[in-house]
DNA sequence: ACACGTAAGTCTTGAAATAAGACTGAGTCA
DNA sequence: TGACTCAGTCTTATTTCAAGACTTACGTGT
């Protein structure tokens, strides 16, 4: 299977990983949460290849997860800011974070912490059901086809 | 910066990237929770090369997200399982998944649909702060250095 | 015995993606 | 003028991936 061709796929998981799944993209994303905008910025904290990060930024852009916007006209500058699309990976983010701080983090603790401006504390994120309120268990949920699937072994 | 060079970082995203943050690691976790376990039901779902299965499901046995299980000894056959660890990447795959629903799918809605078994309704997982409760918007985080942080321009 | 089937891999080869960093072009500042 | 800024483009060597044939070890049917 081609990556490209994940868009095609019968399953949101795949076509959601042919936007933002690729190698850097959630690290150009990370970024961009943290307020990095610029090409230079994205690209000296990242370490990234230019040409990748190029890459990348187009292909955020045409998905709708960046918008191009400019800063100034003369030379032309552009500046990368996340849509409401883009706002929208917030939780993947942070769970991928928090996953990353209670399985790998050293003995100190996680290098980073978020503070909830609501409550004032720092916390971690509770998948919880938007149906009923409770928090959810992977074993607690039940997959089964919904009104857009194409095929009988849907998966995702 | 290369790959491998993801686990050093002082970033519990980049940590986490360096275990699932490849092309294909994500899909052969959906496959996971949708309980397949064996070497050719994973290869034959994805049409993933054989290689790149065997070099995937050994990284994720070898950080502890799969566990291999020998289900027979002669010839001796070997499943995968996902280990707690594992299980703890649901809300992430969750949150690709209905960020992909939200997005991506068709006029005729997603092709996989969530039930919740404790309240019996079909949910979309809702980002709440494991402090005060409430859905947490992404722009009602304040991240700031913890414990862990090795540097001043900490990132995650 | 012997062919066939099953399952978990390994190996080979050509194609594609990536890393590293030099280079370009338009404009600003001293 | 010359140095500097910024957003890219280009080049080359290395790494990773796709596709699918092949291997090993055992069981089954004839």
């Amino acid at each position: 299977m081609r990556w490209h061709d994940l868009r095609q796929e019968d399953c949101s998981l795949a076509r959601a990983l042919a936007v933002v799944g690729d190698r850097w993209t959630l690290l150009v994303l990370r970024e961009a949460f943290l307020r990095v905008r610029r090409f230079d910025d994205f690209q000296s904290r990242l370490g990234i290849a230019r040409r990748v990060l190029t890459e990348r930024l187009a292909h955020l852009v045409e998905n709708g997860v960046l918008t191009k916007v400019a800063y100034q006209e003369a030379p032309p500058r552009y500046e990368y800011r996340l849509t409401k699309r883009g706002l929208g990976l917030y939780p993947v983010l942070l769970g991928l974070v928090h996953w990353g701080d209670e399985h790998f983090a050293g003995k100190k603790g996680p290098p980073l912490l978020h503070r909830h401006v609501g409550c004032g504390h720092d916390f971690r994120g509770v998948l919880t059901c938007s149906e009923c309120g409770e928090a959810v268990d992977p074993r607690a949920v039940e997959p089964h086809l919904g009104p857009g699937a194409r095929r009988k072994t849907g998966s995702g």
